[in-house]
DNA sequence: TTTAGCACTCTCTTAACGTGAGTGCTAAAG
DNA sequence: CTTTAGCACTCACGTTAAGAGAGTGCTAAA
């Protein structure tokens, strides 16, 4: 049904990437000078007057340009786009950042630079999921008594996640029964992800442990801790490029923008149901009101093939998708490779 | 020299407070109705001016009313100022968040809840620098070997901070070896601070494990990493209330202060330069070409004394200054007692 | 089916004009 | 000498009006 012919394609392409760059309305004069249809304005007129009924288009008022609808943009996007390339110096850039983020091995710094890489490439702003502990698989348990009372308790993740806590140790407990649970748990819990600690499970290992119930619920406070939604581990970067944007002169659309992003775990929802891919969402595609005049191109990245963490670059629906889909395959790849290397 | 006699300073205390509340410039018929001044509105337009000639006063333009100037504020927060204090609703809610965030021990949840409630307790923006490495003492470094190659370097400080780093493994190396390594760095440096680990002490070190100087180099690599000022530990919350100020409807404020709050380092040397107890910056004060018309209310809060982290609220210099502050003290206050319970 | 021409629409910019709040000055009153 | 009342003056702000410009839809000719 959406049988548009070649020439409404062609025109549709012209209109959506020419507003994408001048983020005017764009009209038919415009397009016959500025593009080599061997067509009049007239015609290109009948033919944009069609392409708004169908929905492709939108006019801000009745004696202006058209701009590219939501379903104008979906069109393009799906069909239309053709791909862009990164330049030589881009790539360069990447290459050396990502050597050089590779002798810090902290992941929470290399997920940092990673955002801050797409919003420099791309102008927009940058939002990054980190590796999610729930999708992590359980490589190792370490408890370091640090003093008489207490101790750290060392989880290491098969995604270079590590997360401490510091319990308190009770009284009764020798080092060999601590070292006890301790080897234990890591028989039972090695290469399991941290999303398949049902609660059926944690009981049966509170059942084995039972002598030693107490620095079992400690421990399992933590893995608890580690399961509930709660840590929001988003990274933003590139705020102020909202603001370049010409759609977002407006205060209101900004404020309602800048406080989402202090919702942590509103951001997180948006950025988790992404699948695997490139996945691009524009305007109310994001299920989000606050989203209703952006787009968001999401990638996931994989350890050992399972998605645990995504990169996205959010940015107006007028946004550079071509260009933007590329920058971040590349990177999403680069971050891919580094993380397996980990 | 500042001899403002007592009708000077009621005056300005009062344009101040006002100028305060409306964020319009106050003109002198509103001060002798609003205030009671047993003065007639020529007297106090006297009056003003004199304010104006000493500096302590600014004209937006001729016909206008006048607002207090970056003089007039050190003066009004110098000497005019009175106390605020906290309703019980908000000192039930501070006692409901501590108690709550005591119990998730993780010193970086911590000063992140901690940035939110100054936030939005105050409605300004919040600025929060977290515990600094390198002021922190050393207390207990572990080693956790956790495959054949590789072995992950644990550092607790007093200050509940822990840090982790993951290191290669020699393959000439024992486990009882790299115990012993460990157990002299461990005797060497607890209770010292990291910002004491000078280079001849490092050298030293090195010296005396020179037959180990493999592992010892890993380990010394973390341990200047730490010392580097790169650790940009700075938490940022509220970012969206500074757009309710009507001082920042300019575009292009915003997108500077937005890319200040991006940098790392610079917001650290922003609030690291500030001393102990109460610091008040006002808009030139700040050193900042972006913070000319902003304020900045910083308290740093202590482990065993020593200063070793800052909170701050960030607000334009037309600040609630006597609510931030007690509101500010508080929460410092309440924040040192939780650490020094870590 | 395409094109040229034309009247029409609508936004945006600029200028002009009151309006109102507030000032500074002067002269009278305390 | 200080305070107050009166008055002319200034300047931002909001409203209105006019004009320009870009673009459209429609009609009629190619």
């Amino acid at each position: 049904m959406t049988g548009l012919n070649e020439r409404k394609q062609q025109i549709l392409h012209a209109i959506v990437t020419d507003y994408i760059q001048t983020a005017e309305p764009v009209g038919s004069r415009t397009l016959s000078r500025h593009y080599q249809f061997k067509l009049s304005a007239a015609t290109i007129r009948n033919e944009m007057a069609d392409l708004e009924e169908l929905g492709f288009l939108t006019q801000p008022h009745t004696s202006a340009g058209r701009i590219p609808s939501q379903q104008g943009y979906r069109f393009y996007v799906d069909t239309l786009m053709d791909t862009a390339s990164l330049t030589q110096y881009e790539e360069d850039y990447l290459t050396g950042l990502f050597t050089k983020v590779q002798k810090k091995q902290e992941i929470d710094q290399i997920i940092q630079q990673t955002a801050r890489a797409l919003s420099l490439m791309t102008s927009y702003t940058s939002v990054v999921l980190g590796p999610q502990f729930r999708r992590s698989a359980f490589k190792q348990m370490r408890i370091i008594p640090f003093d008489p009372e207490r101790a750290l308790v060392v989880l290491i993740t098969d995604t270079g996640y590590i997360r401490n806590k510091v319990i308190k140790l009770p009284k009764a407990l020798s080092m060999d029964e601590l070292n006890q649970v301790v080897a234990y748990l890591n028989s039972e819990l090695t290469g399991k992800t941290i999303a398949s600690l049902t609660a059926a499970r944690l009981r049966r290992l509170r059942n084995d442990l039972y002598a030693r119930v107490d620095i079992f619920n400690h421990m399992m406070n933590m893995l608890e801790e580690c399961t509930a939604e709660g840590e929001s581990r988003v990274f933003i970067g590139g705020t102020s490029n909202i603001l370049n944007q010409p759609e977002f002169k407006d205060m209101e659309k900004i404020k309602h923008l800048l406080t989402l992003f202090e919702q942590g775990e509103r951001m997180m929802f948006m950025l988790e149901t992404s699948l695997d891919g490139v996945s691009i969402r524009i305007g109310t595609e994001n299920n989000l009101a606050e989203m209703n005049d952006c787009s968001l191109i999401t990638a996931s990245y994989l350890l050992h093939d399972r998605p645990v963490g995504t990169i996205g670059v959010l940015g107006p629906t007028r946004m550079e998708y071509a260009r933007v889909i590329t920058v971040i395959e590349e990177i999403a790849s680069r971050l891919n490779r580094l993380i397996e290397a980990l």
